[in-house]
RNA sequence: GGUCUCAUAGCUCAGCUGGAUAGAGCAACUGCCUUCUAAGCAGUAGGUCUUUGGUUCGAAUCCAAAUGGGAUCACCA
């Protein structure tokens, strides 16, 4: 920020004049003062001992006084060892306050005019959505929000993985044993209805291997030769053959499916700007595996079969074509890549996708460079971690996943019964405490798998999930919430937030110093969650800056303050304070109420 | 076995390009509501940052190895 780069400036000024050694402003390294030292900024001198020739305290001394004279910034300093720790005037900090307060696109960056495209969710529609979808919707979600924010062009895509013989699973089942169900017979929503079947499917495809096993088959032939797999591949085939009855029943179920989605993904907040379905797609890889035969980057197997030889790079030989000619997972994402360029041409293309598929990204990554690609650099795998239970790994074949529409449930069902407990829907119409509800459980979880380094696996605690307490969603909305009252009380009493109001007013309490500098911090917080690709980032910032309010909140009164200068700064304080946990929650896709 | 990745308080996680006595939250204990929302605030307790070497003024952070988790190495997606 640039509070920071001033100081820096000045104090490479000072290491001139006074030791006279050359060290760009860049290079001077400032951190925060820790909180058990006066001061906001610290600069560290033992790097400089030998050129100068003189102790650590000792530069930091005489730094120190050559700072408090020359630069404008520095109220007072103290060095310990050999850290220099600065003060900041409270002008400085007010000035600054100001500025933010004038500026409305504060934290908004310029435009970069740079186009991104992020791909996120990618369902299957086999089945429902569930918990690791979860962490994937939000993520997408996020980071395209906060590549917004960092002045790119976004465009967020999904595509769905509508064919396969994991879809011909569910439609064999159905037509089996559906007996003509449909959503609106069974009341089932309609991907749980599909996933139903899928589940039938695989119930009864292990009651077959188990049965050709007991008569003496070798399990891994079992699982090839069982007649239901040999029908469900039987059916895939007419799929792609386009046989009528076959392809209508698809149509069918994936109508229920995307009924149902739409529907989770209208509930959970996320949204896309454009649909990719692999049944428009599977086949546009091919184009690129001629490309690649003809340049010789691919080569041909006397069976039929094409790969590519990634050595060079570490990642073996690879298969992009099938003998029979069909595509694989490679091929379909080679056209698919080359769709999205032609359809929006980016300079990167954001693929959220979990860290089991490492390996895929990278290789699809140096094939697009091997066809020499323009866009093949800009690819980029946001690999995250899975989401674990206490229980262990979450299997969807077991059983053991958690559904996402059951847990959102489950969490707006935790949300009414707290506040309730806390007796908190005292004026609430019914509709109000409704959507009051789903605002707290939607912050709660997503907050909870957006906290963590996406990168990391994390651990799924349902537990603590609900909880409405300490580093959580609902913390931070209570902040906004009692923020909100504040300015509602504000108004009622005619007070404006107008930065004219205290221009006299420079005896800032520590905690408002505090918290302006928190506040002066988001644009810098931004630019880091944009270039690490961490909606982490933004929620550990919103935490830290709610924290800082809440302890304003506690030590300093507003309204039984005198001073009206002071009161009105403070209702000014608070008003920004609302507008950047707003501002930071919105990158995360979480909503703030006005009260709770 | 090859490659990649992770290891910080009882639990879940922060810790920026190396910097001071390693920080939060939960759980435990103690205070604070006739005053702006106590879903809050303040405090106590809790650590050989997996281990061993190396780099240097200084290492949780960088390098190497070991140990223990995880992922992946399909004519599945």
């Amino acid at each position: 920020m640039q509070l920071q780069q001033a100081i820096s400036q000045r104090i490479s000024e000072a290491l001139k004049a006074l030791f006279d050694i050359s060290v760009d402003a860049s290079q001077v390294a400032l951190q925060p003062t820790r909180k058990e030292f006066a001061g906001s900024f610290t600069f560290v001198t033992f790097p400089y001992t030998k050129q100068v020739g003189k102790g650590p305290e000792q530069i930091g001394q005489a730094l120190g006084d050559y700072l408090k004279e020359h630069a404008a910034e520095v109220k007072d300093f103290n060095v310990v060892k050999g850290f220099l720790n600065l003060e900041v005037k409270e002008n400085v900090w007010l000035n600054l306050f100001r500025e933010l307060m004038q500026n409305p696109a504060y934290g908004q960056a310029e435009p970069s005019g740079k186009n991104v495209i992020v791909e996120y969710s990618s369902p299957n529609t086999n089945k429902p959505l569930h918990l690791g979808h979860l962490r994937n919707n939000f993520l997408g979600y996020s980071v395209a929000e906060i590549l917004k924010a960092n002045g790119h062009k976004v465009l967020k895509a999904n595509l769905v993985n509508d064919r396969g013989i994991h879809i011909c699973k569910s439609m064999l089942a159905y037509q089996k044993m559906g007996n003509g169900e449909t959503p609106a017979s069974s009341g089932i929503k309609g991907d749980h209805l599909v996933g139903k079947y899928y589940v039938l499917f695989d119930k009864a495809y292990k009651e077959q291997i188990d049965d050709l096993v007991a008569r003496g088959m070798e399990k891994e032939e079992a699982k090839k030769k069982a007649p239901l797999m040999l029908e469900a591949q039987e059916m895939l085939q007419k799929w792609e053959q386009g046989e009528e009855e076959t392809v209508a029943l698809w149509k069918q179920m994936n109508s229920w499916v995307y009924a149902g989605f739409d529907e989770s993904y209208k509930t959970i907040g996320v949204d896309f700007d454009k649909f990719y379905y692999e049944s428009g797609t599977y086949m546009l890889g091919k184009e690129r595996v001629e490309e690649g035969l003809a340049k010789e980057v691919f080569f041909k197997k006397p069976d039929g079969s094409v790969w590519v030889d990634l050595t060079d790079d570490v990642l073996d030989q690879k298969l992009v074509l099938r003998g029979d000619g069909t595509s694989v997972y490679i091929t379909q994402d080679l056209g698919t890549a080359e769709l999205k360029y032609n359809d929006f041409p980016y300079d990167q293309s954001v693929y959220v996708v979990a860290d089991e598929q490492n390996y895929h990204f990278q290789v699809l990554k140096a094939i697009l460079k091997k066809l020499g690609k323009p866009y093949a650099e800009g690819i980029y795998h946001l690999s995250y971690g899975m989401v674990d239970l206490p229980s262990g790994k979450m299997k969807s074949r077991e059983g053991t996943v958690v559904d996402a529409d059951e847990l959102v449930q489950e969490m707006v069902d935790t949300a009414r019964q707290q506040t309730e407990e806390l007796g908190k829907i005292e004026g609430f119409t019914e509709q109000e405490a409704k959507e009051l509800y789903h605002t707290l459980a939607m912050g709660a979880l997503k907050y909870f798998l957006l906290r963590v380094d996406p990168k990391k696996r994390m651990l799924f605690n349902p537990q603590e999930s609900i909880d409405f307490k300490g580093n959580t969603g609902p913390f931070i909305q209570y902040t906004h919430a009692r923020i909100s009252a504040i300015l509602r009380k504000a108004s009622e009493m005619g007070i404006a937030v107008d930065v004219a109001a205290f221009d006299d007013f420079e005896n800032l309490h520590e905690t408002e110093q505090e918290v302006i500098s928190q506040l002066v911090n988001f644009p810098e917080v931004v630019k880091e969650a944009g270039s690490l690709y961490a909606p982490s980032v933004i929620a550990n910032y919103a935490y830290e800056l709610a924290k800082a309010y809440n302890r304003f909140y506690q030590e300093v009164s507003i309204f039984n303050e005198t001073d009206e200068q002071a009161r009105k700064f403070r209702i000014a304080l608070s008003a920004m304070v609302a507008r950047f946990v707003k501002a930071s929650m919105g990158l995360l896709g979480i909503a703030v109420p006005e009260r709770m």
